[in-house]
DNA sequence: TGACGTCAAGATCCG
DNA sequence: CGGATCTTGACGTCA
């Protein structure tokens, strides 16, 4: 079973959204409410994902704020353990498989003592969140090997010295990822071999700072399969695409479906999780994994996800907006992959003041009935300055997106027309 | 010293 | 007053 999942947030989830504060305002009372506010929005999100059979995702480090410092004394797992076993729970039944991510400043291999030392409590404080939730080892802590401070095979030997100082509780769920500008791949894998720690290969990082270009990707992947034993979990690996607007190594706003089906039949394998690494996070998730699965989807999934692209489709092309809901109409015949195509062909189109327009006021039909004379008025405003040149179509929507909040039109807020794309998709 | 990356909090401005 | 927009914070390395 080939699982595909995403990273930390979720857009048109609502009350997933992490909440934190500044270090100055952060009181241990403070600091226990954020706790259980982020608490409920990771159910709601591992809610969602078992519901559109997402089944791998990464663990927003944010979860606690300042876990690793001002936190780390906190009783938040005593505090909070019904909250947390339950979410534990809804992982482990539904097969989901979880990870965490310190950041790029989590350096292990510092020349700095003092910065070695908050690397280490950093990866104490999210293996043991993954603790608190009752997960295995398989569940695991992605990093990178850290800075070169112009000697890389000293930078290397430091890491495994400082590696041999973690306790087992985080060296267990330990994995090492190449990165995009120092430790390539073949460095990644030297120094994990000598520690047995499994390596996730990363495709886009590959491609900015190879280690050999006459190696495929797929040889690659296969050589980082032998660093996973058992106990690890089926083998990881991370894949992004380039963002064609933005610097070498920079992640695209959406995972385009060719490219990705065609790097999944140049692997040739069944066994494999694959993290995204993109902007628009579950949208691609849920579109990638749709694809992949082997037996036709679920109708009602795809279904679900045409309604919420809907406005976005319209959006940009009436005509796309048409076929997808032609596609519809045979639903014996109609192939995922078929829809996404559509999609992706619509939203590359460029948004003509008509379409946007036509849209806002589809989106508008929820509100006509319900809305006040000030509310009317002000949308009224706000699409006529958009349609004279005079004010971006970004107020309009943002104003639509406030309405749908106030009235609580659930279609609208977990759909993705207020959420995605605002520079365009390429 | 600023860029890098990432998100939301906080601050400020505006009608 | 509420809403929109701008700036800051938190982290460590490297040019």
């Amino acid at each position: 079973m080939m699982r595909t999942g995403y990273a930390c947030l979720a857009v048109g989830v609502p009350g997933s959204e992490m909440k934190s504060c500044l270090q100055k305002n952060a009181s241990e009372t403070r600091l226990l409410e954020l706790i259980g506010n982020n608490l409920d929005a990771l159910e709601k999100i591992i809610l969602y994902n078992i519901h559109n059979h997402i089944l791998l995702f990464r663990i927003s480090s944010d979860l606690i704020p300042f876990g690793s410092s001002l936190s780390y004394t906190l009783p938040w797992p005593e505090v909070y353990m019904e909250k947390l076993s339950r979410i534990g729970q809804l992982i482990r039944s539904s097969g989901m498989r979880v990870s965490m991510h310190p950041g790029q400043y989590t350096v292990l291999n510092s020349l700095s003592d003092p910065v070695v030392e908050r690397a280490i409590l950093d990866l104490k404080y999210h293996a043991k969140v993954l603790d608190s939730l009752g997960l295995g080892p398989e569940h695991k802590l992605i990093l990178h090997l850290g800075g070169a401070y112009g000697n890389k095979p000293a930078a290397r030997k430091r890491f495994l010295i400082n590696y041999a100082r973690l306790d087992s509780f985080v060296q267990r769920r330990l994995v090492l990822e190449n990165d995009d500008k120092i430790f390539h791949i073949r460095d990644v894998l030297e120094t994990a071999s000598q520690a047995s720690i499994p390596v996730v290969f990363d495709n886009l990082h590959n491609f900015v700072n190879p280690a050999d270009k006459d190696v495929t990707e797929s040889e690659w992947i296969s050589l980082c399969s032998q660093t996973w034993k058992p106990e690890d979990g089926p083998q990881k690996i991370h894949y992004a695409q380039q963002n064609p607007l933005r610097k070498s190594g920079s992640h695209s706003e959406t995972i385009l479906i060719d490219p990705f089906l065609e790097f999944c039949n140049q692997i040739r394998r069944s066994d494999l999780d694959i993290m995204l690494e993109v902007k628009d996070k579950n949208v691609s998730a849920i579109k990638c994994s749709i694809c992949l699965s082997p037996s036709r989807p679920e109708i009602h999934l795809l279904e679900e996800e045409w309604a919420r692209y809907k406005y976005n489709i319209l959006e940009h092309s009436s005509s796309e907006y048409l076929s997808i809901r032609q596609l519809f109409r045979n639903k014996d015949t109609c192939t995922s992959l078929d829809m996404y195509h559509f999609v992706e062909a619509a939203l590359q189109k460029p948004v003509s003041t008509g379409s946007a327009v036509n849209a806002a006021e589809h989106v508008w039909g929820y509100f006509k009935n319900k809305a006040s004379e000030a509310e009317k008025r002000r949308f009224q405003k706000l699409l006529q300055n958009y349609q004279l040149g005079s004010s971006p179509l970004e107020s309009v929507k943002t104003n639509l997106s406030r309405l749908a909040l106030k009235y609580q039109e659930d279609y609208l807020l977990c759909g993705y027309y207020f959420h995605l794309y605002k520079g365009g998709i390429l």
